[in-house]
DNA sequence: GGCGAGGTCTACAACGATGTAGCCTGGCCC
DNA sequence: GGGCCAGGCTACATCGTTGTAGACCTCGCC
């Protein structure tokens, strides 16, 4: 069986046309120089002529190299994964890389499955957002056979380079952006007092270190807990802080996803935004911008995470220092001061 | 050269360690029945203590297909096309198959290459949601040598099978949605006058039908021009349409991030909604639910166009019966009413 | 005792490209 | 005139797998 795709061209059809060898016509489609003008004019035309492309599958058997770079991420249907994955996948382009987005669902066993999984022979490296991992897990890194990058902040010390966002500083600035306004009772939503590792952890710290800067008291019924990074559990955490009755008169909200949660609840419960409660965020997904009030939050430097996370990997894959320690790059951040800190006054 | 990945155990390995052929190996690997059992466990230990795997790109060569199928998108952005790839995603794994995403720009150009370009070769078939192209267009789907599912509004009679949105009749439900609250000076924002093919065209057609239907007159003048589905165009398209001083009591978002846009307009105008003005989108994505106020909207069924896509797609690729002729899919869809036009007292 | 029908396994060629080695021609130098 | 080099091209093996054909064995049955 095994029939060829109907119009299949291989380099056999276009050599035979051309009257030369296969090998000539990979050395024309692949710029070898010591070919005559007349040869490769020849060769070119009977690509032309038959519409040939080359078979990037069998290449790839060939070198040894696919041109492609996997993510994995936990959801796309989360904007700031998916605001990730197109600049990802743009500033793959840019350097000739071709992306493979793998979902996780933030599922442990999924997570670990990516990185041994069949896919990883479509790919020259990937780059690599576990969720549900933690730093005992990072001798999964270990002995990987091919290059990878590590983003967020589950695991640290691991065989690889990493990109992270700044996130104790930017945490801590966005709470001292609140406690600047006036406010003292800031409540955390996303804040499992419980968690230890991760983004949310390192939030909570930068927010805890802005409160001892300011002499003011940390209280842990101030931390509302939303499980998943998703606007009905940060609705659901808002609510529950309210309904606790804590006096809290503003919100730092781990992710926008969470904040914009905790905004639906205070609009549903017809509680002015900043007036009685301002709101920040994280994240600076494009939404956070429209959303009414609009949101403050911190800007993460994501087209940065993702510029250096390709740079990266694509340094380890050409292996042009393959003994160079890994790296380790923080990405700048801002806070970005919209309504929900600064009410109508503030910026459009 | 051409070293082997560190670590990369191929089939020989695994055969000469369980003093078997290449061939057996592979026969164990593909569930071949007529193994003895002796056999099959030697060859499985000797995958096990060498942490084989096979390598999908070998394969793919030999059997000329690759188990990975093409979504070409605008852009990951948007959450409407973030929320579609998770879909598709989702339904692909579940029928086995892996997808490679790809990001147009709405780009003519982009859109064209990837009808033909090099990933094709890693993809089996092709799910295909263009943006620039249009009806004339239709004669570039022709020949191609790979199976395509069209998704979108932009191209019909071409030699695919489609499936598409209620576009006319949901956009239908949602103008009568807004007639019923007795409005009668309903804007579209996005809605170019100038616009005859593609989405846009097919829900300003249905807008109209319901205006007639209710004899209500179409006034050009209300149909206010966005560009780029984006929330920033919406949020200009609103301005513009509320600077012509027109009497507009509602509004109907072409998408939801138009309407988003608008709505964000209307939250810096402070102007009352739904008091004031109505406002429904086309969509529901997850921040519809979740925006101040909640936003009105159509469900697309965006889940059925996923999976519906995935399945036509596989069957064109199993060549079930080749010459089956193209179908045409009309997912079902559903007016869902929030606050934006029923203001408070409707649903939480 | 011979024969067909499985069952079990293997050798070989192929998928479509590229790396390596080597052939041939011509020109140049000593 | 022999040796050498560069330019231009080709043959062959190879990447890691799977389809095909067939070898060999055992069994049951006429």
């Amino acid at each position: 069986m095994n029939r060829r795709r109907s119009g299949a061209v291989t380099m056999h059809d276009v050599a035979a046309r051309a009257g030369v060898s296969i090998k000539t016509v990979s050395n024309v489609v692949n710029g070898y120089p010591y070919i005559r003008a007349e040869t490769r004019e020849k060769v070119e035309a009977a690509i032309a002529a038959l519409g040939y492309r080359v078979n990037v599958v069998a290449r790839n058997l060939r070198r040894g190299r696919t041109g492609m770079i996997g993510l994995a991420v936990p959801v796309l249907s989360l904007p700031y994964f998916a605001e990730l994955a197109d600049s990802v996948i743009r500033a793959a382009e840019e350097r000739g890389l071709t992306v493979l987005i793998e979902q996780t669902g933030g599922v442990r066993a999924r997570e670990l499955e990516v990185l041994h999984g069949q896919r990883r022979h479509f790919t020259d490296g990937l780059i690599y957002s576990p969720l549900a991992l933690g730093p005992d897990d990072a001798h999964e890194l270990d002995g990987l056979d091919h290059p990878l990058v590590l983003l967020g902040e589950r695991i640290f010390d691991a065989p690889a380079d990493h990109v992270t966002m700044s996130n104790v500083e930017g945490a801590r600035a966005a709470t001292q952006h609140l406690l600047d306004l006036g406010r003292r009772r800031i409540a955390v939503v996303g804040g499992d007092p419980h968690e230890t590792v991760g983004a949310a952890a390192l939030r909570v710290q930068g927010y805890a270190a802005a409160l001892a800067d300011n002499g003011v008291p940390f209280d842990p019924a101030l931390l509302g807990d939303a499980g998943l990074w998703r606007r009905a559990s940060g609705a659901q955490s808002m609510a529950r802080l309210l309904d606790a009755d804590l006096g809290v008169d503003a919100v730092l909200g781990l992710s926008d996803v969470l904040a914009l949660g905790a905004l639906h609840t205070l609009h549903l419960r017809r509680i002015d935004v900043p007036g009685r409660i301002a709101v920040i965020g994280f994240d600076d997904i494009e939404e956070a911008a429209f959303s009414a009030p609009t949101l403050s939050t911190v800007h993460p430097g994501r087209e940065q995470i993702a510029t250096t996370a390709v740079d990266l990997l694509l340094e380890r894959i050409e292996g042009r220092d393959p003994g160079a320690p890994f790296r380790r790059v923080v990405a700048d951040f801002a806070v970005v001061p919209r309504e929900s800190t600064l009410g109508r006054g503030g910026p459009a």
